[in-house]
DNA sequence: TCTATAGTGTCGCTAAGTGGAAAAAAGTGG
DNA sequence: CCACTTTTTTCCACTTAGCGACACTATAGA
């Protein structure tokens, strides 16, 4: 399981050096081979191989002519590039990803259960302020989940 | 069941020693390996590990597309990390998660059930002052459980 | 071929994290 | 109220990870 938020910089390369805690565990799952993609919230997506080709399987089953399902495979698969981690456990973000998520030095990158989520730090810090403001819940889409939801 | 406020103070390194009153739970519960994350109020939520597995289901659980279901899992799972014990039952707290919360040194520990909330101290008195200041609540927010809540 | 640009490998400094233990504070019982 | 015990906090030494710097290599375009 990965798991847990690390700030990060990027090289003046746009290298990244994964994060010791994760680094036996990539290893032992892919023998540091990782796959990098886009999502939508224009942060990247980094997975070991195995996981995402169970995730490339499913985009693949997904119907044909449905909208939202072309989106997908089409940002996911579209831009999904194999990474090689070198002798110091770094990887090389790929120039059009890095713009597309329009990472410079600082990001945040997220243990994900089967992958990592890469977000420029600036993008990230909206984000979490646009949550934070949003009182705890705008109640304007509440659900009969939400209204009974313990954490 | 974890209860009880504790005033508590963070070492230099960001390392907070666990009151002793709840040590031998924690140990029983899940052998020192504890889940730290972070709420919408500025605190840190610190699970024992199967409990946190617990509240993560119920989190996958709900639906997708609602916003305020894409919030907190975007809080709650983002920011999960594991935490182990030392030998001498201290937590690392990760800089990550003292910056959000703005934790410096003095804090607030509350067992809540089945979790920890820590708070920096300063922030607690505020939110405490807060609650004082206002009357007993508007009702405006009432839910069908609330509304027939006696204590 | 020459040059500019992107990518790679290596090294060392700095800051952060870890472990251990002493000092201080708080709590307990006589 | 004092002495003793337990818990909490501070302190220090040691280790490690993260990051910048720099030189070298490969590639593409002029």
């Amino acid at each position: 399981m990965l798991r847990g938020p690390t700030k990060i910089t990027l090289d003046a390369k746009g290298r990244l050096s994964i994060p010791t805690k994760y680094r036996e565990r990539i290893e032992a799952r892919c023998g540091g081979h990782l796959i990098c993609t886009v999502d939508q919230r224009s942060c990247l997506l980094i997975y070991p191989l195995p996981d995402w080709e169970e995730t490339e399987r499913k985009l693949m089953r997904l119907p044909s002519l449905n909208e939202t399902a072309q989106k997908l495979r089409g940002l996911l698969m579209g831009y999904a590039t194999d990474l090689e981690l070198d002798g110091h456990s770094r990887v090389l973000i790929p120039k059009e990803h890095r713009e597309f998520a329009g990472l410079d030095r600082q990001a945040m990158m997220f243990g994900q259960g089967n992958k990592f989520e890469l977000w420029d730090e600036g993008r990230w810090n909206e984000q979490l302020s646009r949550w934070m403001d949003s009182g705890p819940g705008s109640g304007a889409d509440l659900t009969a989940e939400l209204e009974t939801l313990s954490y």
